[in-house]
DNA sequence: GTTAGTTTTTCATCAGATGAAGTGATCGCC
DNA sequence: GGCGATCACTTCATCTGATGAAAAACTAAC
């Protein structure tokens, strides 16, 4: 059940044979899960070096790359001869691929979701507005190419969210921001993962279709007010859908 | 295609050596700085083990371990018999702390001080808004205090720019969100970089705290649409003032 | 009960050996 | 001469052993 692709995860290239075997990444997965998942508690300490070899059947030098990878990451912080301790939630690299699956792959919890939806809300909107400063033609270009990848899928489940992912990208891109970027890329990562809840009846796939194509062309006549209020009708409609859906299945 | 120079030249920057004697640490600084700041260029090879080993003056397993980390971070990618190339600019976890300093901290361009503003005004209204939706009483009160530091260090430079942080901060923290919260630790440490450019009169610190009160007063009315246009006007200032000032001095 | 000194634990670091997987060059064949 | 297969080489991957250092835990003296 282990994905090595989470390891280093958002390469272009899929040919990687040898990620699974990598050992240090089998650490890494191991006990990143282990502490996202809660079953190892910040401020307490993970088994010593001696017994993780043991129990992961590696070698030493590969728990310490391991560990190591995990303290770069906000999760670990070694101490000589005190061992090695979980740090709290508030030093852990939120916005990092790995630390994002460990959170929203196994099954998030309804508060996970409403961070989810609420971020989007707080988010997406602004950097609406920004890509409708900032987007040039070419840019205006593969938002409607995304536009129209929505509209060819919308009776696709699957390609749909898909599509739906590269529409929001393709307006994040349009900003010119890598940072914005960035931060969209995690978020549809942690979207991916909780895709159940986005998937709706096909019904539902077109009614959203037309919040869609306003934003889209808020952006390419650079009405950023516009572009700004489309973006936040369709968040807001996904964030209800999503509180509509954890209180039905949850 | 000679390294060796210019890693002793590296070696010279200021960093206390005696502090931070962790060997891998030095490693992560060390190639982390190279990267981000461009002389190891994506697609290229960095030196081999060997090299690092005899340049860097640590033994093997710290270079390994540092490698590690720089690959957890999405700079690095090693391949068996290939050696270990720089993994391009996309695949860069762009909001880890280490890579935004080493991005920052040396002398940020005048393209990485519009990103950080107009991230800030893709985001802090959208933040703003979701405070107002989600602030509890205590969350209200410590905008309030946050606001009172403001107020009571508007005549020195230095404590006004931390308490702007700490205001800014406290309407992250009233949105509930610790992804939003944790975008904000991120950008505060852009910004605390970059602070020469928001270092200004203390006239214009004056000018800036009517602005921060409605913000304040929007959130304690649970007013959003307000919330959002005042910290938008606030933000939307900041930027102005940044363009300016690199305008002026670049 | 406190304190000073000692022991133990645990990570930190280096070094050596072996292995694996590509890279590239050599060499034979046609 | 062109082409392909073999083989040596490069470089990272991994394990292991040894030594060191720092902090915690323990002990004994007062």
């Amino acid at each position: 059940m282990k994905t090595g692709a989470a390891g280093i995860a958002c390469g272009a290239v899929a040919t990687d044979p040898q990620r699974d075997s990598a050992r240090n990444v089998q650490v890494v997965q191991a006990l990143g899960a282990r502490i996202v998942g809660g079953s190892l508690a910040p401020g307490t300490s993970i088994p010593i070096e001696e017994e993780l070899v043991a129990e992961l059947g590696v070698g030493r030098s590969a728990v310490r790359e391991g560990v190591k990878v995990l303290a770069g990451k906000g999760l670990l912080e070694t101490r000589r001869s005190a061992g090695t301790i979980v740090r709290p939630r508030e030093s852990w690299n939120l916005l990092d691929a790995d630390v994002l699956s460990w959170r929203f792959e196994p099954d998030p919890t309804p508060d996970d979701i409403r961070v989810l939806a609420d971020l989007r809300v707080a988010l997406e909107p602004g950097a609406a507005r920004v890509a409708a400063e900032r987007a040039d033609a070419a840019a205006v270009r593969r938002i409607d190419e995304a536009l129209a990848a929505l509209f060819a899928t919308a009776d696709d489940p699957e390609p749909f969210i898909e599509a739906d992912l590269a529409f929001h990208k393709a307006v994040f891109a349009a900003a010119s921001n890598d940072l914005l970027l960035y931060i969209y890329d995690m978020i549809s990562i942690a979207l991916r993962s909780v895709r159940q809840v986005h998937t709706r009846s096909v019904a539902h796939n077109k009614e959203t279709l037309p919040g869609h194509e306003r934003v889209a062309q808020a952006i390419r006549r650079r009405h950023h007010r516009k572009a700004e209020e489309a973006m936040r009708t369709v968040v807001e409609v996904a964030r209800a859908d999503a509180e509509q859906h954890v209180r039905l299945c949850c």
